[in-house]
DNA sequence: GCTCCCGATTTAAACGTTACAAGCGATGGG
DNA sequence: CCCATCGCTTGTAACGTTTAAATCGGGAGC
């Protein structure tokens, strides 16, 4: 192998130079002059040269690194999320920090004590349930937080969310227009905000054309599965009476529509269904989903700059940082389960 | 806020004793008396004290991180590989810093480059195509490897993977024990590794059962997709004479049910379908694919374990180290698509 | 010829931790 | 009563950087 690179001083040493003038080559190399600069480059190369992290961070005292804390990697929406989030990170130079944590407040403290002895630039926060009270260890070290596909509360931080109450919306315009007004909803449990705010969007979108919100079949599942969805549908069915279901999850909305067919009654001729998320599922199955997209990549991306611009506000300027709360909008993308007119 | 943390000297203070008194209670808490420790635990949490990663990194010369590195977290395999991987690594209270580099050799250099400075104590890689040699940049600064999903050639260092030529023959041995020896392969491009190995096994397996191997109908796709399947599908209804198709890739087995689907072709009455890694697509489909499942948490697991494995042998034995390479088996689960006989 | 200044380089002091070698009472054996 | 021992604690030198301040030759201005 390789000699043994031992440093910034063996380098010095090779060129003929003092450890600082190496130091300026790396990070000011306009400072020195052209004829030296070059002689420690070649030393640099020559002694295959790999900076000390630890050593800079220790110096500097801040660390290229941020957390991305998801509940769950396998889903496919965490998932989409980190695409983004390690893009970006790699575009800015930072290294991802892989957090997840199941919802056990456990694994989240150790993993944010983690983070705050790294002395983490900053953390992305995707969270799952309501308390984000434990995130004190990281303020303490003055690790910056974004919130991310939830809206902070002032002070908490800055955010990046997705308007879910637009979404709601679009989804029951679409309804509304392609069939008559007979609307049904099938909803995870109203405790999970996203949930709430889908079914608030849904329901003043009706408002808006004027039919009772109250009249809306609502079905509630526990979990936001298929087979969920699946016994939703079976119930719809037997009540009959609908022209349009919207579900607030692709899965609920995949097994809607097969509880529908159970019964006989098809997708799209006899009701329209409209799914939430836009996952592979949606394209995935036999009958293609309309449904409601939601700006993952672009989410995690902006997540990334939002605590850049954060973390570069607090280093230059001295001046007060604004925490911003930035809401894209999901879009409907119509496919067959909801044609268009 | 609370105080401003500043180390181990300030808590030494508060605790009347010295600072190798407090990294001791810090690190062999049974060294300390009693009482001294108390005073030290008391003056630690009253400062609100946390850990510099990075001086301790500096001192002792590695960190307890490491980087897994994987062509794209969307893809569900890869992210089931992630699940694991972070789930060991928390269990061994390592951090672990995701790097996604889509097969571009550029991002992948420079995310090695990050691993290098942060002197990652190793590095998980799920490689895609072939190129192994770019690792020199780890190898340089003693990051120790470990290779998933694929084996490692000698000396390339330690591997965790799954065994796809057994996966390709416990495939055919059902669709030949299911019904009669016409068997047909939809297989990706056979450059890629696991697309060969699980051709391998399931030539193996019909030679076992005394069919000529070179009997068996080939289909390759450039794209391992739902669409390419059904193409595949269509052809296969058009030649005929087939019992029973084995897919190297789940997407393709869903695929292909449609495209014999389109022809008239019922699976698995008039054809059984087998497909390849038991991804979620092959239970939400609206017939359960059977499908060869591979243990991808367990090898993410694995792969942590052999690399801590790898990182201790190093440290505390000065023994050689002898790589391994850990090789799983995968299983059959049957479902519809391919019911048992 | 003397100052003054300028760009290029160096000196040296941190940053927060670890770990070795040494210090320090007190205890117990001779 | 002295010396070796023991349990606990401490002084201090690293680890590899960065950076403010000091240094050093000259060339220009007078």
């Amino acid at each position: 192998m390789t000699k043994k690179a031992s440093g910034l001083v063996a380098v010095a040493r090779l060129a003929g130079v003092s450890t600082a003038t190496v130091s300026n080559v790396l990070n000011r190399p306009e400072l020195v002059a052209p004829a030296t600069r070059e002689r420690v480059v070649a030393a640099l190369d020559e002694l295959d040269y790999v900076r000390s992290g630890a050593a800079v961070a220790l110096r500097t005292g801040t660390s290229r690194l941020v957390g991305l804390v998801v509940p769950d990697i396998t889903n496919p929406f965490y998932a989409a999320i980190a695409e983004g989030v390690t893009a970006a990170a790699d575009d800015a130079g930072y290294s991802v920090a892989l957090c997840v944590n199941h919802d056990d407040p456990a694994r989240e403290r150790r993993q944010f004590e983690l983070l705050a002895q790294q002395r983490a630039a900053g953390a992305l926060v995707v969270p799952l349930s309501a308390g984000s009270s434990r995130l004190s260890t990281l303020r303490r070290v003055g690790t910056h937080l974004v919130l991310v596909d939830r809206i902070a509360e002032r002070d908490e931080g800055c955010s990046v969310a997705i308007d879910d109450v637009l979404g709601g919306r679009l989804a029951v315009r679409h309804l509304l227009a392609l069939r008559g007004p007979r609307i049904a909803l099938v909803n995870g449990p109203r405790t999970i905000e996203q949930c709430a705010n889908r079914r608030a969007g849904a329901r003043k979108e009706l408002r808006r054309s004027g039919v009772d919100p109250d009249t809306m079949t609502e079905l509630t599942v526990e979990e936001m599965t298929i087979d969920a969805g699946r016994r939703a549908g079976n119930a719809l069915a037997a009540a009959g009476g609908v022209d349009g279901v919207f579900c607030t999850n692709d899965q609920l909305a995949t097994g809607v529509i097969r509880g529908l067919a159970d019964a006989g009654v098809r997708v799209p001729d006899d009701a329209a269904v409209v799914g939430y998320g836009d996952l592979a599922l949606a394209t995935d199955g036999p009958l293609p989903l309309t449904t409601v997209s939601q700006p993952k990549l672009l989410m995690g991306r902006t997540a990334v700059e939002t605590l850049v611009r954060e973390i570069g506000d607090q280093v230059d300027g001295g001046r007060e940082h604004q925490h911003s709360a930035t809401l894209f909008q999901p879009s409907l993308v119509v496919r067959d389960s909801a044609p268009a007119t």
